[in-house]
DNA sequence: CAACTTATGCCACCGAGTGGCACTGTCGCC
DNA sequence: GGCGACAGTGCCACTCGGTGGCATAAGTTG
């Protein structure tokens, strides 16, 4: 995933220099000064670009804030629609989703962790942020079902795909509970811990 | 659930006629005319009330078109945190589902899946509408914890309630795919069925 | 009827997001 | 090396969602 690739063309690393720094900026401001207080002029004046030229690279002010987020599940719907899913549907989607944790940038973990954060204070990030889930489910039931049709089997893989994300879900947000420490493995450790729950929780009383 | 009741003071009775209106109208026009297309002082004008108004009653414009959603959540709340949740969570957490959608409005059904169907179409809507779901979760964690404390008994109680919000949401939308045929009864028989699915799919394969 | 409360209307304002157009740096081609 | 083509940018004006403030009207109470 890392292409801080020099081999592209001029304009192409331009454009990819002000798209980070938009990004890394962004994380920086909202942290510091809060999200609602950070206007986009703000940031835009941070990063000598224009407030037009900022939307060409972000869709919404969500969305740069969210950008570690977006990464994760564009790499992950890669690898799954890259590799052919075996044996339980659970299990196949858990490990290709550790494999991806496992193959992110190096800076992933901390702008991953402050997105958390920030998606934990503010309302709106953190509806936007499960909207990417949202999104990300659409995808994987559409990538699962089109190997083996069937009714029944799509409302089975929709259920199956819900309670993956509800799971990643729950996992991550016991990874930003203790602040991200342990850095990625414990994110990956989380990740398998939390699914190995899955059956005691169903099965847990009141 | 139906305080239509005509013994309020009168000034209630008009606050809660033109909340119902925007309520209405919103869900017509946007269904009618689109969500996007339609403004906030279109709805205004239409239900001849000032902007300012309109806010006092909803938060946002997202609000007005996902009222029956809250409605459904604020009851189900209300109704868990009355009664003693016994025996597995999930079931009880389901069961209780059940009653409360048997005790809403009368025409519940048609505002839930008018919004539903936008919800589907606008992403704003569908992202907001998960957001009243994660407050939800995030207020039956909270409720049921309280009960049985516990450092892995949360975490068992988080995932447990993520997968039951995981397992509503595909009924609902089995639900709204088939355009609410059969009204609500319909609704909590795909309710039962899906929560039945629920071993199955974390067992089917790929 | 008078005094108080409360919802409402109106107006000015902020910030997110979009469309249009002119400009400039980059790239391909002769 | 010069010359168009064109993507990326800046600037400007605009729409629309959402908020604060204040005057006013409507409802409530004595």
């Amino acid at each position: 995933m890392s292409d801080d690739l020099r081999d592209l063309p001029l304009r192409e690393r331009k454009k990819l220099r002000t798209r980070r720094a938009l990004a890394e900026t962004a994380l920086r401001l909202f942290t510091e000064d809060g999200y609602d207080a950070t206007t986009l002029d703000d940031l835009c004046d941070a990063v000598e670009v224009s407030k037009r030229t900022f939307f060409r690279n972000y869709r919404s002010k969500e969305d740069v804030a969210l950008a570690a987020d977006s990464e994760l599940w564009s790499a992950y719907l890669d690898r799954v629609a890259a590799q052919e899913l075996t044996g339980p549907l659970i299990e196949a989607l858990r490990t290709t989703l550790v494999t991806t944790l496992g193959d992110m940038d190096l800076d992933w973990d901390r702008r991953f962790l402050a997105a958390r954060e920030l998606s934990e204070a503010v309302p709106a990030l953190q509806a936007h942020s499960l909207g990417y889930c949202q999104d990300t489910t659409r995808a994987l039931v559409a990538a699962v079902s089109d190997r083996s049709g069937g009714d029944v089997a799509e409302v089975r893989a929709r259920l199956t795909v819900e309670i993956f994300v509800a799971a990643w879900r729950t996992a991550s947000l016991r990874w930003t509970a203790r602040r991200g420490s342990g850095g990625r493995d414990a994110l990956v450790a989380l990740v398998q811990e939390t699914f190995a729950e899955i059956p005691a929780a169903l099965a847990s009383c009141a």
